[in-house]
DNA sequence: ACGATGATTGTCT
DNA sequence: GACAATCATCGTC
């Protein structure tokens, strides 16, 4: 029997070496990733739509005045879980590089495929389509918390994880473009979103 | 010890 | 599209 694509094996975590690339790589790398929390009530989780690439070469990343008690997870080896807090909301990073080097990659939006009734229950007060359109507005879904911040996410074994569903995504499904919300280092293009109608790749989510 | 700042979100126009 | 809320973190006094 011949051997199976990536695209029909089971989930699994991204193996060590995926984070060791430069987070522009892992950026683009993580669309159509499946990011997920086990929690109270049950497990949530979804297809990542946009990411945002740091490193601390440019001055917008937080480790780019070095280590500081808030960010030193950034400084972990590639492929433990970022948390900090931002305006009393919460954001997730997935850490980049080898150890001693601080980088990470945003999780900026994903859509829900997992716990939709927790979800809503969550973001009750918004409407659907903004559920999880905002980097703290997906850790609220998620009920991922400050708690959460240095879990190994390449084990595979703690309560989020960030897991490979092999989908192929296309060059021509991913947009970059500047990052959001920044002061510093704006020319960077180093946000990426799969573009409008590229999810699901079946085709059934069509207007 | 004090003040400026922010990888956002929700609300109002 | 514009703007305020709100407080831990970080740099400075």
């Amino acid at each position: 029997m011949s051997r199976r694509r990536r695209s029909d094996a089971a989930p699994r975590p991204f193996p060590r070496r995926f984070f060791l690339q430069h987070a522009v790589e892992v950026a683009r790398g993580l669309l159509g990733a499946r990011l997920e929390r086990d929690g109270v009530g049950g497990l949530v989780g979804g297809v990542i739509l946009e990411t945002e690439a740091y490193d601390q070469a440019e001055p917008a990343c937080h480790a780019h005045k070095g280590e500081r008690p808030r960010c030193r997870t950034l400084f972990l080896a590639g492929g433990h879980l970022y948390v900090y807090r931002i305006h009393q909301v919460v954001c997730a990073n997935v850490s980049v590089g080898p150890a001693g080097h601080g980088a990470g990659v945003l999780f900026r939006a994903l859509v829900p495929t997992h716990g939709l009734e927790l979800v809503a229950a969550r973001r009750a007060t918004a409407p659907r389509r903004a559920w999880t359109d905002g980097p703290g507005k997906l850790c609220k879904a998620l009920a991922i918390t400050l708690e959460d911040d240095g879990l190994d996410l390449v084990t595979g074994d703690g309560p989020v994880r960030l897991l490979d569903l092999g989908a192929r995504v296309a060059d021509a499904d991913v947009v970059a473009g500047p990052r959001v919300g920044i002061s510093l280092a704006v020319d960077l293009p180093w946000r990426f979103q799969l573009s409008a109608g590229s999810w699901p790749p079946t085709g059934a989510g069509g207007a």
